[in-house]
Parts: structure tokens; sequence; C-alpha cells
DNA sequence: TGTATTTATATCGGTTTGATATATATTCGT
DNA sequence: ACGAATATATATCAAACCGATATAAATACA
């Protein structure tokens, strides 16, 4: 599954814009799946291309014009075939871990900092989350919500529980250097 | 941090050929950071202009050239240099919740097997790990070992606490629509 | 009134993926 | 002993994708 289709899963939901979809992908699939503009303009045009989606261009006085994408009948068939497909295995990406994997060549007063600035992170994504979870309508986005908010939780406890094997680690480290 | 660096730091763990370094990423980073032949070999050649690592070239008999990387004293400079700014944001990408985000367009059955696989795929994942995690020397090693376990685990344990939002959902949209 | 944010589209260089090609050595089942 | 599969080893390429940047007006806010 590539952003193409999943701009077109983000319009069986109703009509929107590229900068809607975008907003989309931040909005909701922060969590999920990220995309930038540099993909999704191209992917819109491409689907449009293919007959995926159909384009309504608004373009109005001095304002850029405004293109509202909506999704076809074929669109619908080729998003279905997609989802239907066994998922491919998750990508993932973190330079905080990398970093930690080297936590042995740092200061104790970075590691930290380090782990400090992760936790309050993910502090602050629970606290937003949390208010829109509340107010979600389906069973689905709930389910996803609060699947966001399990694994931040679960992060910021191991991290609780565990960064001493880090932070006392360092602290030898600096004392045999002296 | 891209994949320059991180191979930076995995030289900094002892000499390596690119195939070594790509299992490095296999075998200790999987959960972290993913890196392909496609980058890690032009990584390589590109860090080697730069004078960051040092590459002696063995070129046997009928074999291919074995060129096994160094990083030189100003490799470790620059990887120490990437390692001390703060980190990016993680990039996460699942196929797997982009799914389900749709689950009300599929078939209940097609979810049950979804989930069923992801947990199956996940406890396959702890298995193999938990060995590897026993006998990992460094309390570093341990602490990013038990992450990924502690991670997967928490992802079973909502998974199966919670697929029901997802599979009673399904049942009633496929009864609404008989 | 001035400034910051939001709405809106678009492009571009550079990074990364995933697949593919090539070739030999080793391991393993039968 | 033989054939198959896996491991060792490097390399490249098209396509996908990111992050930054450019442009421009409307709106909110202070």
């Amino acid at each position: 599954m590539d952003i193409r289709t999943l701009c077109l899963g983000i319009l069986t939901m109703g009509d929107a814009t590229g900068y809607e979809i975008k907003k989309t992908f931040e909005d909701r699939l922060d969590l999920i799946f990220h995309a930038s503009y540099g993909s999704i303009y191209p992917a819109l045009n491409k689907l449009t291309e293919e007959g995926l989606v159909s384009c309504r261009e608004f373009s109005q006085e001095k304002r850029p014009d405004k293109k509202i994408y909506s999704i076809t009948a074929n669109g619908r068939y080729q998003f279905f075939d997609a989802i239907m497909k066994k998922p491919a295995a998750d990508r993932f990406r973190s330079e905080f871990l990398a970093t930690l994997m080297f936590s042995h060549l740092l200061p104790a007063s970075v590691i930290a900092e380090l782990i400090d600035d992760r936790i309050k992170d993910r502090l602050q994504k629970i606290a937003t989350m949390a208010d829109e979870c509340g107010n979600k309508q389906t069973d689905r986005d709930q389910f996803l919500c609060n699947f966001g908010l399990t694994m931040y939780q679960a992060e910021i406890d191991y991290l609780q529980d565990n960064r001493h094997l880090l932070e006392a680690d360092a602290l030898l480290g600096s004392r045999a250097a002296e």
C-alpha cells in the first residue's frame, strides 16, 4: 500500500482537497502513516489520470485554484482490492532509539535529557489524543485512538522503569574515564 | 540522522563489510531502523570519499572483492556530533493499522484473519527476540531488547482485549447489508 | 494596523526502498 | 554423492517518498 492508495482511502470518507487530505494524514493518521505534500499532490494527479478520482476545479477570482477530488466507482473498487491484500510489514525508524543504541558514547546528562524529552513528548501526544479520543464516533475510531494511547503509555512506563540501565552505565563510563 | 550516519555508528563497534552492516541492521536494528543494500553500498562509497571510513580491498582469486570498512578518527568525531543532536521524530508506517482504519469496508472474516496473523507475527518476533535477549552482554543491549519485547507484548494485549470493537462492527455491518 | 496562522497548490533535490543481477561457498536433506 | 537451498558478497536502478521551499490570499488576533 502506497500513499496513492491511502489518498484513495481518505476520499472514500468524503470529497476533499489535497490540503484537506494532508490534514487528515496529520490529524487521524499521524500514528499510522506519514505523508508529505511532495507525495500527496503528485499522487492525486496520477489518480486523476488513471480515472480513480475525479477533480472539480474552482478557479475563483484572485485565489489559487481549489481542486476538490472525489473518488470514482473504479477508485472504490481498486481501493477495496488494495485493502484485501495482506499488509506489508511495518516500516519504523526511530532516531531516538538509534541514539540510545550508542548511549555509551554520550555523557550521562545528555542521556537523561534525551529520555526526559521523549517522555514529555509522549505525554504531550497522549494529552492531545485523549481529548480527541473522547469524541470519536465509531468503535473503529475508538479502537485506533486507544491503540495509540496504549502504546505511548507502554513506552513511558518502560522508559521510567528501565532508564537506570542506561544512566547507571553512563555514570560508570564517565567515572572510568577519569 | 540518515543511513550514512548509522553505518558510521555500526563501524564504531568494529570493522565490517557492507554485507555485515546489512546483517547488523537486520539482527540488531530491525525494530529501530531499516536499511537496504540500495542505501548501504552508496553510503559506504560516499563515506569513503569523505574520509570518514577507510576501505581495505581483498580481491581474492575467483571471489568477488571483499571490502572491509573501518571508521577513521574523523568519522568517529562526525558520528559523535550526529548523536549529540536532538533526534528527529519517529517515522512510522503501518499498513496493518491503515487497513484497520477501513475495516468497515472488509468482511468480518478478513478482519479476524488480519488480527490473528498480526498476533502470530508478534508472538513469533517475541519468541526469537527472547532467545537473543537472554545472552545480551551489556545493560544497553538488554534495555533495547526488552523495549522491543515490551512493545510487542503491549500490542498483543491491546489487540486481544479490543478486537471485538472491530469485529462486532463488521458483523453488524454484514447483517445490515443482508 | 501589523503579524501570525490557516487555506491552498506546486515543485525539486536528495534519500530510501525493493527488486534484480551476478557469482561462489557452504550446508543440508535424501 | 548429488542436487537444492541458503549464506556470503557487491552493485545498480526505477520508483517512491521526504523535507524544504515558493507563492499568495484570507482570516484571526493582538
